[in-house]
DNA sequence: TCTATTTGACCTTT
DNA sequence: AAAGGTCAAATAGA
């Protein structure tokens, strides 16, 4: 029963992602009649009530700041509970969803699969992965990726720990120097173009193994070294110490979303 | 040969 | 004691 109400919320996600994005491009169409902008914010906003009746909020919290350039990400924080205590570390959650199923979102930042656990109730496994200049630089940066149980398309990716790796920094720049709406239309075409594009079916239980690079690794040519690398939408939330928080404010910026502390 | 991933075992926390 | 998180040896791929 529950599981029901799950997946009707998860893929009224993915419609009111969908329809959002559908907005993002007819706004920036120019042509396109007002008319069909009419539509699909009436679409837009059409699904995101039926979230709500489905009972549970939207993504990207009370809808505000959805329809930006890129259309298609949000950010939500959530409160899990966990080993590392609340009163160490905020803990961020990223939901994540791949439309188009290539993969979760990269956060430009290299990572190195270090483990796999069965969660208690969960569906799938939760996948921790660790910074990789972890040894080299001390960074202390981790994440947790597990697909939702209620949309093998979703992720719930959790950061912990601050990146102090001279790769955060670098990201932290070129975030600088990049504006949001022309960085998503990149990432589409990263996305679609790459002969490299990662591929994970569906029928894998296994959350993607995030290719990790050497720490060169942000370059237009490697789809896993950009931000926000997914079609569809992110849900987002970010963990982090306090040295972290201007990239994260970067993030945020980028992705128009809705921050939360947890 | 080097680097990343997998996976069972061990450790920590609740 | 159970569940979650991490380690490290084995394995695979480039």
């Amino acid at each position: 029963m529950e599981d029901t109400a799950a997946t009707l919320a998860a893929e009224l996600d993915r419609l009111l992602a969908m329809a959002r994005e559908l907005e993002a491009r007819v706004d920036g169409d120019q042509g396109a009649p007002g008319d069909a902008r009419q539509l699909c914010a009436a679409l837009a906003e059409s699904v995101d009530r039926a979230i709500r009746l489905a009972g549970r909020s939207p993504p990207g919290g009370e809808g505000e700041g959805e329809g930006n350039a890129t259309g298609r990400s949000s950010v939500t924080g959530q409160v899990r509970g966990g080993r590392k205590s609340a009163a160490d570390k905020v803990r961020t959650q990223v939901r994540v969803a791949s439309v188009t199923d290539v993969g979760p979102l990269n956060d430009g930042l290299s990572w190195r699969k270090y483990g796999q656990k069965d969660i208690l109730g969960a569906t799938y496994p939760r996948a921790y992965f660790r910074c990789t200049h972890r040894h080299t630089q001390g960074c202390r940066a981790t994440k947790q990726v597990q697909r939702a149980h209620a949309d093998p398309l979703l992720f719930d990716v959790l950061y912990l720990g601050a990146h102090t790796c001279a790769q955060a920094a670098a990201v932290l720049a070129s975030l600088e120097h990049q504006p949001p709406a022309a960085f998503g239309l990149e990432q589409q075409q990263q996305q679609s173009s790459s002969p490299e594009g990662i591929q994970w079916p569906v029928e894998s239980l296994t959350p993607p193994s995030f290719p990790s690079s050497p720490a060169g690794c942000y370059t237009p040519g490697n789809p896993w070294c950009q931000l926000a690398g997914s079609h569809g939408y992110a849900d987002m939330a970010y963990e982090y110490d306090p040295q972290f928080d201007e990239l994260l404010l970067n993030l945020s910026e980028v992705f128009q979303p809705e921050v939360q502390n947890l």
